[in-house]
DNA sequence: ATCACAAGATTGGATACCAATCAACATTTT
DNA sequence: AAAATGTTGATTGGTATCCAATCTTGTGAT
C-alpha cells in the first residue's frame, strides 16, 4: 500500500483528467483535507506531486490551483508528445513482432466497434488508450512514464478547448499509422502522427475562461471510497444533488465521464481502482 | 522564492549528481532535518520531489534511499535520452537558424579548449552541458524539463560504472553531430547520437556495490549556504541560495571508487553498507 | 470614487505526539 | 552451536496544534 499522499494525488489526478476539476480551480489545503479526511500536510504532499506532474501549480503563499497552461505551453506539450510518439514509432517499425502488431490492430478494431455502436464515451477512452498501448509496446518503462505524463497534460488541456472532435477521423489515423508502420513506411507514419496531433491542437481556443460547475467537494465525491471514516459522512452515497449554498454561475459545459475505468496507468506504484461507485 | 522543500530537494539533487551521495545511500529524515536545520516534514516533501524525479526511491516504512537503478532501467534511461535527442535533432535540422548553429559550435569549441588545457573537470561539465544546450535550442520548455530529468538520471548512473571515458571521442561526436545536422544529413546525425549513447552505456558494469565515502552530513556540507546554524536569525542573507554556480564549478570532484571487490555480488547477507564508517 | 489601512483568512512551517512497522538484539529451543 | 523465536529500540507515516508571514478583503478617510 503506497503512501496516503500518493493516494490523494492519484484521486486528484483522476478528477482533473476527468474534467471534474477544471484549470484555475483553487485547491485549498483546508478544504481538501476536510474532503479527504486527512491532515493538511498530506494534502500538501499530494499537491507537490501534482505540481511536479504539471497538473497543478503552486503559488507561494497563495496556494495550489489546477494548472492552466498557456497556448504556448499547450503547443509545447503536443510537440513533445509528437516527438515521443514518432520516436517510439521508429523503434517499433524495427523491432515489433507479429504479436505487437496484432495487439495494435485489435485495439483499433475495438474502438471501431465502439464508434459503430454509438458509444462515444468508450470510443473516446479507447482512442486515448491507443497511444498508451502504442508506447507500452516499446517496453521502456521510463518512456512510458514520460509519455503518460504528457498524455495527462493533454487531457487536462481538453478542458480549455471547444472540443468537438471527429473521432472517426482520428480513428482512421490510428489505423493508418499501424498500417504504414507495419509496411515499413516509417517516414509517412511519422508525418501522420504529426498531423494527427496538429489536428487536435488546431481546434484549441484557449482565451476562454472556464468556470467550474461544482465545488471541489462535489467534484471529488466519486473518488472517495470506503476508507473514509464514517464519523462525519453520510456515506459515500452522497449524490451531487446536494448543493451547500454557493451555486456559482454554472456555464453550459457538458462533462461526460467514461463508464469503464481504463486505469490510465499513471504511476507504476498505484493501481487501485476506486471508481466503481454507484452513481 | 520557492518553498523550502524545493530548496532542500535542489541541494540533494546536486549532491547526488555530484556523486557525493551514491546510490543506495540512506536518506534518513531525522538526519537530514538536522543537517539542514529544518523540520522532518520539509525533508519528507523534498524526498517526495526526489522520488518523483527518479533520483530517490521511497520504501514504505523503511525510508528513502538514493536510487539504485538496475541495468535494465539504465538502458531504458539511455534509450529514452537517445529518442529525445534524436527527435530534437530532427527538429533542429529543419528549424535552427545560423545563430543556433553558432552557439553549438562555440560550445564545442569551449570544450575543446578545456580539453587542450587539461582541465578535465571543466571538460566534463561542458560535455554534459552540450546536450542541454542542444535541447534548449528546440525552444520547448516541456521538452527541456523532460530531457533535464533524463540527464540527471544518467548522471546518477555514472556513480555505478567503472568510468573511464574517452572525452576526446565524445567531444568529436558532438562536433560531428553539429556538422552533420547543419549539412542536413539528419539520418547520419541520429545514428551518431545513438552510437554516442551506446558508447557510454557499454562501459557500464553495474553488478558492483558502491560504498559511500562519507556520511550524508559530510557529503552535504558544500550545499549548506552561509549560515548553517542560523535558526534564530533566519537570515535575509540567504538570497543567493539558488545560484547554481557555486555548486557546479567548485564542487565537482573525482571520486575514487573502491577497488573491485571479489565479494559476493548479489547475496544480501551483509546489508550493512550504510554509513561509510572508517573500516 | 480612490487610496490607505486594519482585520481576517490562508499558506508555509515548527513542534510534539502517536501508531505501525522494521531491524537488530537477546533468548530459547533443538 | 545453530536455528528459530520473542523483545526492544529506532524510524517512518501521520495527526493535531501552534505560529509567523503573506495575501485578500472590507472598511474608513480623503
Amino acid at each position: 500500500m503506497s503512501s496516503r499522499s500518493q493516494t490523494i494525488a492519484d484521486k486528484l489526478t483522476r478528477a482533473i483528467i476527468d474534467h471534474r476539476l477544471v484549470p484555475g480551480c483553487k485547491l485549498g489545503e483546508r478544504e481538501l483535507s476536510e474532503i479527504f479526511n486527512v491532515s493538511r500536510i498530506v494534502v500538501r504532499q499530494a499537491l507537490i506531486r501534482l505540481a511536479d506532474d504539471g497538473l497543478a501549480q503552486i503559488e507561494r503563499n497563495r496556494g495550489a490551483f489546477v494548472a492552466k497552461p498557456s497556448m504556448q505551453e499547450a503547443m509545447e506539450i503536443y510537440d513533445a508528445l509528437t516527438l515521443v510518439e514518432q520516436g517510439v514509432a521508429a523503434q517499433l517499425s524495427d523491432r515489433l513482432g507479429p504479436a505487437g502488431w496484432a495487439e495494435l490492430r485489435q485495439h483499433v478494431e475495438r474502438q471501431r466497434q465502439a464508434v459503430a455502436a454509438g458509444n462515444d464515451a468508450l470510443a473516446d477512452v479507447l482512442g486515448q488508450e491507443f497511444h498508451t498501448v502504442f508506447v507500452r509496446l516499446s517496453r521502456n518503462k521510463v518512456m512510458q512514464e514520460i509519455h503518460a505524463q504528457l498524455v495527462r497534460r493533454t487531457t487536462l488541456l481538453r478542458s480549455l478547448i471547444t472540443a468537438d472532435f471527429d473521432y472517426c477521423n482520428l480513428l482512421d489515423d490510428h489505423s493508418r499509422v499501424v498500417d504504414l508502420l507495419e509496411k515499413g513506411r516509417l517516414k509517412q507514419a511519422m508525418d501522420l502522427i504529426d498531423t494527427h496531433h496538429r489536428a487536435v491542437v488546431r481546434g484549441y481556443i484557449m482565451d476562454r475562461e472556464v468556470f467550474p460547475e461544482m465545488t471541489p467537494a462535489e467534484a471529488l465525491v466519486p473518488y472517495l471510497d470506503g476508507t473514509v471514516d464514517a464519523a462525519t459522512t453520510a456515506g459515500p452515497l452522497r449524490r451531487m444533488a446536494k448543493s451547500p449554498g454557493n451555486g456559482k454561475a454554472a456555464s453550459h459545459l457538458h462533462i461526460h465521464l467514461p463508464k469503464a475505468d481504463p486505469a490510465p496507468a499513471s504511476r507504476a506504484s498505484n493501481k487501485k481502482t476506486n471508481r466503481g461507485l454507484p452513481s
